[in-house]
DNA sequence: GCTGACTGACTAAGCGCTTGCTTACCATGC
DNA sequence: GCATGGTAAGCAAGCGCTTAGTCAGTCAGC
């Protein structure tokens, strides 16, 4: 028996030459500075390649901003799991999610940025992860504030500036930089520790 | 003597309406989503008489960005002169610099994320003026580490921490929300004092 | 010989920007 | 008091080009 796929790593499938042309082009260009040729030729296709996988435009930049939503969903929440002090699991979210953005700081920026772009129904769709999201960091810094172990005037706005703290790395972050992720990451953990008074 | 213009102020001059609805629809659908059609039909005007005022749908865009960086370098500049003392400088520096991230966030939302569209030179006229606000709370920042009323270890990184959190409440601030741009700026410098080790 | 991935050639619509012209205003000369 | 000429702002029309998306047909692999 052979593997189901034989093509070399070196050429992905055609789905994914298109996510990647597609996610590079966004973060350059932004959607509507981005053509389908563009996305098409990148992926070394002709233009009309794009709609054998696509119904259109948008729905590639969906799917994109789906999976991503739905990946980063998963990592705070296996970064919760894994203990049970809200000191720990604050600062672990909060490492996985800034390393995260540094690492694949490229695909979140188009996640964050370009969700203008979606229709009304799918931008709806990946507002309600994003809430999701909201509420995993929400739970933290509240049983932390109700342990004792973090003081804070306003848990809302504290966690929402946590998130915002992090998502916003998407926006500066250079792999040509002065640091690399994980330096980032540290650091952020230490400066949230910080923000809730732990 | 008459005064120089007669005008009502229920209805600006031509510019100053072309700029502000440049403003909102640039913000709502991007650079490359507005049409000069857009822009000039909300302004109350034909497509044509965009072209009176501006070069260029680019060269509008730059306006609007490089009088809003220009604002936002004296903004933290008088925010900085106002004392001697560190903790309040950058407490100061930090709860003005949201406060007007928070009133003007349509505005700042254009400025920020929208420089992708720009030119190469008026990108790096831009660019400038940012790095001159970067200088600005990294020196307010060092000057605390070094009189020993900060403590961090990454100088660096931590100021430009505070700038990122500052720049993306224009991302996530609504006019209709849960806070004023007040509370937001009081909580905010508070945050910052917590991350610099105050 | 059928299927699914793919292409070249195409279309309708929309884009930034220009053109040729009109209008409103104002300083000047008589 | 008023014609004259200059100027800035504005418009209707439209040019040249690009766009997202379509479609009939090709072809490799099962």
């Amino acid at each position: 028996m052979l593997p189901m796929s034989a093509s070399t790593p070196q050429e992905p499938d055609a789905r994914t030459r298109l996510a990647r042309a597609a996610i590079d082009a966004f973060a350059t260009r932004g959607f509507h500075g981005t053509t389908t040729r563009d996305i098409s030729t990148a992926a070394g296709m002709s233009p009309a390649a794009l709609y054998v996988h696509h119904r259109s435009k948008e729905e590639l930049l969906f799917g994109l901003a789906h999976t991503g939503h739905a990946r980063v969903l998963e990592l705070v929440r296996a970064s919760v799991a894994r203990s049970d002090d809200p000191v720990t699991q604050l600062g672990d979210l909060v490492e996985d999610f800034v390393r995260d953005h540094a690492v694949a700081h490229t695909g979140a920026r188009v996640i964050n940025y370009e969700l203008a772009a979606l229709s009304e129904e799918h931008r709806a769709d990946i507002l309600a992860i994003r809430h999701d999201i909201d509420l995993v960091v929400r739970d933290v810094v509240d049983r932390g504030v109700a342990s004792g172990a973090f003081a804070t005037p306003d848990a809302h706005m504290t966690s929402l500036a946590l998130l915002s703290l992090g998502i916003d790395v998407a926006r500066w972050y250079r792999d040509d930089g002065r640091w690399t992720p994980d330096e980032v990451a540290a650091h952020y953990r230490l400066l949230a520790l910080r923000m809730v008074g732990a």
